[in-house]
DNA sequence: CGCCGATTTAGATTTAATCTAAATCTATAT
DNA sequence: ATATAGATTTAGATTAAATCTAAATCGGCG
């Protein structure tokens, strides 16, 4: 598990969050495949081959990663929150069977179609749900609606 | 309150789902206003007058509903989970500062953008994060990123 | 080293959602 | 109209997620 590396003690630094090994912990277990993880599957993650960080630790450190934008909070099915390590914009497929949540590629909306009125938009995110690849069995073509 | 409309019981009766007295009542005040409600707040909505639906029962019915296609369950801001009514499709707009949910009319995506590989699409939904125009002050213009 | 504010921590607390088992209701068959 | 079976409702207990608390610990700085 070694030290916090430089490029990520930059960001830490460069989102004014303290760089500690419980934070950068959380974060790397984000980083690592891509995950959509919950705190819960953080907290036991972390800590799998000692000792790291609390429970308490975990959410707080999720709150500071997420106020520094290196961390955001995705869309999931259960109960649970999921964090996902920001980094580049894209979309989300959430599986209605399994729960899981995947990444889809970015791409921006038909310009003008929405009617946002007097509403400052910060951001905006698809989320598509359906049956993953995994849960699909096979079936051959993909719809949309609603 | 009087008692269960023309109207809603055909649609209960169609949905297959038994038309009793608390489901009218859960359903009638996600119609009223069109709001995005808690289950707490169903609740508290539903037993102003005098008590008609327990704790459990808002839940059920919430269940019974949300399975039936008369209700889906939106994206919220914080932990509890918000209803909306149905009918038409559309998106939405969700303030950072104040929590409230507000519907964007329904458009398309831009056909082929996505590479939803073999998943299969069942339903999709733009969700824009910002400030809502209560919220908002005044300020010019929308831009959008993420 | 010694201080101070930030961070971490275990455990308590709060909040949302689910579960349980008994009571009540509703549809249908007599 | 009455009986019966299954669905629904209910209060309260239980579980799960998130937050809070107050005491320890840490880390940068003089
Ligand atoms: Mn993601
Ligand atoms: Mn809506
Ligand atoms: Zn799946
Ligand atoms: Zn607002």
């Amino acid at each position: 598990m070694s030290s916090i590396s430089t490029e990520l003690r930059q960001a830490f630094l460069a989102a004014d969050v303290r760089p500690t090994v419980q934070r950068y912990a959380v974060l790397h277990h984000l980083l690592r495949d891509g995950v959509h993880a919950t705190a819960e599957e953080i907290f036991r993650a972390v800590n799998r081959q000692d000792p790291r960080a609390s429970r308490a630790t975990v959410y707080n450190s999720l709150k500071s990663l997420t106020r520094a934008g290196l961390v955001r909070e995705v869309i999931s099915e259960g109960k649970a929150a999921r964090y996902d390590a920001s980094l580049r914009p894209h979309h989300h497929f959430v599986c209605e069977r399994c729960g899981q949540v995947e990444d889809i590629a970015w791409f921006e909306l038909p310009a003008g179609k929405q009617a946002l009125g007097a509403r400052r938009v910060r951001s905006f995110e698809v989320v598509f749900r359906g049956v993953c690849e995994k849960c699909g069995g096979s079936q051959p073509r993909t719809g949309e609606t609603t």
